[in-house]
DNA sequence: CATGAATGAGGATTCATTCAT
DNA sequence: GATGAATGAATCCTCATTCAT
């Protein structure tokens, strides 16, 4: 009993440094960019020293990682509050995307690390274009299943739902993307989208 | 004439090594990444000290701009080659992206490199979504008149066709930049291309 | 017990270290000159690493401050020796400017250092010819008292007391350091200051 | 004849080149301060290549030798002009030490890099406290006349001129020194160095 | 006389990582 | 768990100088 306490309260500890940590390298991404992280700075940041670093994440690449990840499910979970309840399959789909673009927005950097990103660790959580990989993902499912919805009640033009759902991502990446790295402002970039679903659908 | 001709070989010379600098920079980022070029590395690949590249690039930052507007170019070229002559204007526009996206899958990593990058310098050759941007690029400028054509012969849907230029090519920059990330092949890229376009149009 | 003594112990290390990188500097200052220190060569002498210097300096610019102030306490502790008890104002003034032109005898490069600096950290304890500056530092204190004791008992000619002072330091300091650049020997010296002093008071 | 033309010409134009060089070197001098001077960019700024200043001068220490030289000799030049005619001699010397001045405010980095320099070359024309040394300079020779000769009037207190000329000038060295490095305004200065005299003739 | 390429050394700094303590 | 010293390699860049042309 006690041990286990104990071992409880380790790793809750753990867990609060390694928070730190990660808050730490967060602030750097922000303020620095995403290249610029070291274990040295991110260290100083929290009143650690370099090596203990390590006691927390086995490596450099492990800790970017995790904070890429960690800021891609901070944006998956904004985008899930913009639920709503529209009346036609077309205007869902866009609303949807909609508040996907505005929690893009708020981690503009996050969106661009992950989507930019090569590695498969991450890459597992990113793939569009493949089929069997997208169908595992809630997202992608609930967009498909929309879809199917959509071209039953003949709200959306005949096609086959997960290609539809894919040149939809891809869409918006693009525009997305676009949209960071020319630095517009949210409000032209949502109406780009609008009119590309809506020409899509 | 002795001299001029003299100097013209030296000009020639000094051109080989530059190219030869840019080639190894090419290898580098084929090889490891982008952000892995160094000017150490550089200069050890061509056998030439560190110090003596700036005899031909003032900085890293000059070098690698020239590496990657290299690469833009190469990627411009061959895509100029896939001129066609289709009957209708949504085919001629899907022909011109799908040549495009040829060229894209010869050089991928510039693509990549080119298209991801937020340096101004190359900002400048790549922007869509800045609307006095794209009205000096002269492909931006014949898709928009074929746009314009398009829908004067009802062949497409009405739209702004500067918006819709800009559409269609952030899709298409969606669409190829997850193709290459997820390393899909040329073919099944082309398809969702062309689907995209038919769709949009 | 045992872990304060660590830490003491660690801490006098530390303390070495920053000593032998300091020695190091001042020995690189005794045969090159003082432009001429450079990390690696301080790490080099004492068998380190340049990147660890940084451990312990946290620039070279720090380094070389640390190195121009050690000096400069090296001399003022000198200095300080030769007090002296005369009988009348003047004679205790001169006696007092050659006891510190002894100290610079000692560490003529140190002299030349801190005196030739232009390095606002140095200048704090430098400046001769700023009124508020001299107010702070002892020495400037004393002097300026010990001239107004001598103007009141008519041992020194009438004059503001500190643009005396100040007169007299710049003229010992003009001595002084035309002497070590001159390479002329202390003795000589020594009789500029008596009979400069002689004259101005 | 011709031959000797030729020569003479030719000289000429070695001599406008190396005087664009020094002049090249002052500006940095100004701009960037005194051991930033490079060859490269010395030959930049005149566009010439690097190596084609070992035409003009055998080393960079040449370079800089001369390039501190000419300063010296604009300085010493601008002195000369302050020529006055004051009925005593204490405000004839102070009048001429303040004309002195008056060209070391207007090329203080000058001033500082001649009298601040240990190279031999240098020290040859700077020597204060050198008895043999000071007595080939016309400067020097003036002022211990007319120290002699303010003596024999009795306008300056009784002391071997030679040694009284020393300090002096060794008063206003160290008065403008300290003015530059601590960055005082030309007039206070002026009234250290007159109020310096006055008290010491 | 002039060029400009080339070297080789050196400049400061930063970093990931290891390891004894 | 945590420290901080240490390494060794890497970063970009600058420079004086030489030398073939």
């Amino acid at each position: 009993m006690k041990s286990s306490m104990k071992e409880t309260l380790k790793k809750e500890k753990t867990e609060t440094v390694r928070t730190a940590i990660l808050d730490a390298a967060d602030s750097i991404i922000e303020t620095e960019g995403f290249e610029k992280i070291s274990i040295r700075k991110v260290a100083g940041m929290i009143g650690y020293s370099p090596g203990n670093i390590y006691q927390y994440f086995s490596d450099k690449d492990a800790l970017i990682n995790h904070t890429i990840m960690r800021g891609y499910m901070r944006l998956m979970q904004s985008v899930k509050k913009g639920e709503s309840d529209e009346d036609n399959i077309p205007s869902l789909i866009t609303s949807r995307f909609l508040s996907y673009a505005e929690a893009v927005f708020e981690n503009p950097i996050y969106y661009k690390a992950v989507m930019f990103s090569g590695k498969e660790t991450i890459l597992e959580h990113t793939r569009i274009l493949d089929r069997k990989a997208i169908l595992d993902r809630p997202a992608f499912k609930e967009l498909i299943e929309s879809i199917q919805e959509g071209i039953e009640k003949k709200e959306i033009r005949e096609e086959d739902p997960v290609i539809l759902a894919q040149m939809l991502w891809s869409t918006v990446f693009g525009i997305l993307t676009r949209g960071i790295l020319e630095s517009k402002d949210e409000a032209s970039i949502k109406d780009y989208i609008k009119c590309a679903i809506k020409r899509m659908l």
